[in-house]
RNA sequence: GCACCUUUAGCUCAGUUGGUUAGAGCGCGCCGUUCACAUCGGCGAGGUCUGAGGUUCGAACCCUCAAAGGUGCACCA
């Protein structure tokens, strides 16, 4: 078939990306096994693991075209290229989308036969994770399927809980009864990351105990009170500190010893505190302090508890205004501030008040974990683009807590312990012996992908470890940079004494036009998936890069996917048109004076686009292929050149012949990482003996 | 409360270490094209680069202050 009759027009990037991602695949290509490189230097990319729990959305994008761009870069430069890909389980993520769709169903997952549970929403998330591989694929992402992970893979798993037993033995991973953050809906604890504290104006009831007054905005847990707390250097209560009072509230007579607490604010209200450690974590603080007693008076689904007389069942909200209204009755209430002004913290998805409960959990310590990668964060042996997402990982790292790894669900990675009586020990192994029981809770999501850059390389003893870790740069979401980036640096420092990559690229938010952020329920969703089948992955990745910098938000809309289609199309008649009327040359014949200059003008390119691409300035690379391309390219070179080869001089002839085919040659390569499939193909069918444009060599100045 | 980001043409955004008339896409106006172009080309209008100071021979870019929008963290009942 000649050039000419299959470059036909239009181009059509629906026919045409799914055969060239096929060949790409068969190719074998997307392995450096099979680069024959062996001795070349590795660049490696882990692949943030999508949630296996729906379809790829726009920040999916936005990570796959430009994990795709830097690796096809890199493979092209030579290296022994590997973007390893993975799908994560997503734990509460997961389980959250699972339990809707049992809403819908008229079910629910409480009363649920756990192995039961647990099969359904395998099934729902090996489906799913089938689903969005495919899209994957269709984006064009050249990533290495033979070495893909799942995040509940049996040797993932392992090296988790390698993981925690180390933590166990060096005195990181510890169980305690802390005050933790409980989901009344999702019936679960949650780490500080998945809380969120909203701005509330609630009533403050000044109450009257025995002898004081003291303000709160939780009355109904005062029947879970231990304590009243006032300054040490308070000197109008001094002389009760250590006394016990006693006074009748509503449900029979209160006894409250006094004690002081620097943590009391003298002039806030009216410098005397209730402490109800059960629920509340500063309350419980004081309570560690001065050993007293915890009292829970709020069950799990945020009712009272038998404790509280005639009040128990009541939830939280109802049980507040019917205890202020009968404190009223009684005399107890002094007065109500109606709109004071404070923050509340709230589940991360469902914006439920969070009920603070004291819990057996397992913690991880982090402070030792931190300490130990602060130097190299600031020495910038880890380098963040931009670069001030350094000092918001200091300041994180700096302030660092211990994390509540235990979560109350049954998606996820059971945390390997086993108790009797009073003996725990922690082991994925069962232990010998009779009674013993095993945890139930699973660990937070983010403590396995914590561990994603050592276990998907197989530490400590597979090639690929030895092979590809460290890696060279984590491109992910900013968003996540404490739930992920600086837990993936702490744990990798930990275990394998390396850090996990040399850089952290972080892209911004991907908004609707109008800047807000995408959400079902404004209905302003836009799908990567949808563009690409209407205007070409190539289009799409073109849009989803240029105007993207790093760390600030991009908006994404049709109009602009649409201008690069165009651009697409373009380069397919620039293609025709040299293919048409230019032939393939083997020796380089003699330039004019007028191609030579054209071909300095490309290395110039070449030059920056290497150098762009280099220090991750993708948004600028792309810009300028594009305005090379169009205006430069088409609109002059390829106009002038329509005299020349018309001219009867077979120097100027064959000059132009050569520089027009190897500009467009050029052109290939550069565009290649950031349109994949338009380029093969053009390379595929305008060559006489065509290699695989994705392993041919970036061009040199 | 603390920190960070953003503020450049009607819209969405670039502008790499401060250096000549500040750029792109879309949109808009006029003219021309089907001879690579399910189109494209040419020309054009449109910006006191949020504001006020300062540093400099020179500032969209550096410093200070302010304003607006956004995000994160913390929070005392």
């Amino acid at each position: 078939m000649s050039t000419d009759e299959k470059l036909t027009k239009p181009y059509n990037p629906k026919d045409t990306e799914p055969r060239i991602y096929d060949l790409w695949e068969k190719s074998g290509y997307f392995s450096p096994n099979r680069l024959g490189r062996e001795n070349a230097e590795p660049y490696t990319i882990i692949m943030p693991p999508p949630n296996a729990n729906g379809s790829l959305h726009a920040g999916h994008a936005v990570f796959v075209t430009i994990e795709d761009l830097i690796i096809r870069y890199q493979r092209m430069r030579g290296k022994r290229a590997l973007w390893l890909p993975g799908a994560d389980h997503a734990g509460f993520e997961t389980q959250v989308v699972y339990e809707k769709k049992l809403e819908k169903e008229g079910r629910t997952r409480f009363g649920m036969d756990r192995d039961e549970l647990y099969k359904e929403i395998l099934t729902f998330t090996l489906s799913n994770k089938e689903f969005m591989e495919n899209q994957l694929r269709q984006l064009g992402a050249s990533c290495d399927w033979s070495r893909e992970k799942f995040t509940l893979d049996p040797k993932v798993i392992d090296i988790v809980y390698d993981t925690f037993e180390q933590l166990y033995k060096d005195g990181l991973a510890y169980r305690g009864s802390r005050s933790i953050n409980w989901c009344t809906k999702h019936q679960t604890s949650l780490s500080e990351l998945e809380t969120m504290s909203v701005d509330r104006e609630d009533p403050l009831y000044y109450m009257k105990f025995g002898p004081f007054t003291l303000a709160t905005v939780r009355p109904e847990t005062k029947f879970g009170d231990t304590a009243l707390a006032v300054n040490p250097t308070d000197e109008r209560y001094k002389e009760w500190v250590g006394k016990e009072i006693e006074f009748e509230g509503l449900i029979g007579t209160i006894k409250l010893r006094v004690i002081a607490d620097d943590y009391v604010d003298k002039t806030f209200g009216t410098g005397v505190v209730k402490i109800t450690p059960a629920h509340d974590p500063n309350d419980f603080a004081v309570a560690q302090r001065h050993n007293l007693a915890v009292v829970e008076v709020i069950d799990q689904f945020g009712k009272l508890n038998e404790k509280c007389g005639k009040y128990a069942g009541l939830k939280v909200e109802e049980a507040r205004k019917i205890v202020a209204e009968d404190m009223k009755k009684v005399g107890m209430l002094v007065k109500v501030d109606e709109k004071y002004k404070h923050a509340v913290k709230v589940c991360y998805k469902c914006e439920r008040t969070l009920e603070p409960r004291v819990l057996p959990q397992w913690f991880v310590r982090m402070k030792p974990l931190a300490e130990a990668v602060i130097p190299l964060v600031e020495d910038e042996t880890i380098k963040f683009y931009p670069d001030h997402y350094k000092k918001i990982m200091l300041h994180w790292l700096r302030n660092i807590e211990d994390w509540n790894v235990s979560r109350q669900i049954v998606w996820g990675i059971p945390i390997p312990v086993w108790y009797r009586d009073d003996e725990i020990i922690v082991s994925k192994d069962s232990p010998v012996g009779e009674d013993w029981i095993k945890e139930t809770d699973t660990f937070d999501t983010w403590f396995s992908s914590g561990q994603w850059p050592f276990a998907t390389l197989g530490y400590p003893d597979e090639p690929d470890y030895k092979n590809f870790y460290p890696t060279q740069v984590m491109e992910t979401a900013g968003e996540i940079i404490f739930f992920w980036v600086a837990r993936m640096i702490m744990f990798g420092k930990y275990r394998t004494g390396k850090l996990p990559f040399k850089d952290v690229y972080l892209h911004g938010i991907v908004t609707a036009r109008d800047g807000k952020k995408m959400s079902k329920s404004k209905g302003n969703v836009i799908s990567p998936i949808e563009l690409s089948d209407k205007y070409g992955t190539d289009a799409l990745r073109m849009g989803l890069i240029i105007g993207n910098t790093p760390g600030t938000t991009t908006a994404l809309y049709e109009e602009k996917i649409r201008a690069y289609k165009l651009f697409a199309n373009k380069l397919w008649n620039v293609s025709r048109y040299v293919s048409d009327n230019t032939e393939e040359t083997i020796a380089k014949p003699r330039l004019t004076e007028e191609d030579e200059a054209l071909i300095k003008e490309l290395n110039g390119v070449i030059h920056s686009t290497t150098k762009n691409l280099d220090n991750y300035r993708f948004y600028i690379a792309a810009e300028e292929l594009y305005h090379y391309v169009w205006h430069n390219f088409a609109d002059i070179i390829i106009e002038q050149s329509k005299s020349k080869l018309k001219s009867e001089d077979k120097v100027i002839i064959e000059s132009k012949n050569y520089t027009l085919r190897y500009i467009l040659m050029t052109c290939l390569r550069l565009l290649h990482p950031f349109m994949p499939f338009i380029t093969e193909e053009i390379w595929q069918t305008i060559n006489y003996n065509p290699s695989i444009l994705m392993v041919e060599e970036w061009p040199k100045a």
